[in-house]
DNA sequence: CGCGGCTTTGATGTTCATCAAGTAAAGTGG
DNA sequence: CCACTTTACTTGATGAACATCAAAGCCGCG
């Protein structure tokens, strides 16, 4: 194994394991592309030519889709995240633009021998099979969550998932800008405002600019189930 | 090969084509089960195990979800459709119901002989990545298409989508009450009657009961786009 | 034949988009 | 580094889109 591999310290292992022979995974490693984005550089353009399996080795990123006049943004991913499972095997073109929200840093490796490894290796492709499937899964839900709430329910959902699954603290700086969190929800940016100062007047949270601190997280919890 | 044995005709075989041995394929062939879904049956309970791999092979279903109080309805799926893949490898319950819309016949393989082909047919697995790609790529892009829209554009969009992609005519019969229309486009079934007439009196579509027929297509089409 | 669910229409109120206008922050070129 | 421009943020006012409530007719089914 080459010593300057870094690949056997990787979390991308950890779906190779017990599948990739230390031959692949050489093979990977060597053919391996990493690539750092500053925060707000596009990663993946929407219609560009899929050639790589791309992963999100660190920081955080939008996946999002832009028609006519706007974008609509689906879902948010960090590390572990697999960006373009979902078009990588059924499409030649990214269906959906990648951003980088934080400086991130992705691994690339190129999209043949991917798939010359799901010919040759079962479990590897059993893998991707259920990776593939949770990442689905995870934006057809999150989008039929917010489907059923009011504007303020939205709100608290994105204000909750940051503080619960993002950064673990109950004060963080929001990665958004108040248009991303519309364009996420399906809210327009004046609305979204509102209901921030509205938590904000209620001694929900509490707002430094893009600072947020949760105060009564109980209620934003109601709120996100009921609104 | 069993002569009793249908598979050899089965759609499904396009799939496994060129990488399902004889044998796989008698395999599978015997210990598969065929079942008759009425019209209003349920097929798949949401929250109930996973046992088997699940094929459309005839008839018309949706996919949906329950909550507190109502439904929400995810996907339309027809022949051809694989209704349960988007969950089998990364669930092993089911997260969302089925039910048949119309007469519907489904073909039933155990989940463990799926996944052994899966470990064992790099083509196979292949294959099954690339058709979760298109499940979950329609599923995603239909939501967002439906979010751009007002009522009435989703409500076109709907008319639309069963007229050219379901039954290639103008005169059809909705397979749905106005309460499933509503479930899927997320708007209340009092509105979607409210388009539904609104169409009517404007001479864009004619109403008999289930019965529509779209007189006057490319308004119905701007509307899609542009409502 | 009567009950419950589906459909339809109308009236009313709420939620939210749009428009407008001003402040703050952040990027840009001299 | 500062003036300048642009972009982000914020609040208010207004109207449109839509949910909700109410009532009545229709249809299928036990």
């Amino acid at each position: 194994m080459d010593p300057n591999c870094t690949c056997e310290k990787c979390e991308l292992k950890s779906l190779f394991f017990q599948s990739v022979s230390e031959e692949e995974l050489f093979n990977v490693c060597n053919n391996k592309k990493e690539n750092e984005h500053k925060k707000g550089d596009l990663i993946i353009a929407e219609g560009s030519v899929i050639k790589d399996f791309i992963y999100l080795k660190s920081g955080l990123v939008k996946l999002y889709k832009t028609t006519r006049d706007h974008e609509q943004i689906l879902k948010f991913a960090g590390p572990f995240d697999f960006v373009s499972i979902l078009n990588i095997f059924s499409h030649n073109k990214h269906q959906y633009s990648v951003m980088a929200l934080e400086d991130s840093v992705t691994c690339h490796v190129d999209f043949a021998e991917v798939r010359n490894m799901v010919l040759e290796n079962g479990v590897f492709a059993h893998g991707l099979l259920q990776k593939m499937g949770q990442v689905s899964d995870s934006i057809i839900q999150e989008s039929l969550q917010i489907r059923r709430h009011n504007l303020k329910g939205r709100v608290a959902i994105v204000l909750l998932y940051f503080a619960n699954r993002v950064y673990e603290k109950d004060e963080f700086e929001l990665p958004l800008s108040r248009k991303e969190i519309a364009e996420y929800i399906g809210k327009t940016t004046e609305n979204v405002i509102r209901a921030l100062s509205d938590f904000r007047k209620s001694n929900i949270i509490k707002i430094f600019g893009k600072v947020i601190e949760i105060i009564d997280k109980e209620r934003l919890e109601r709120l996100s189930k009921f609104g």
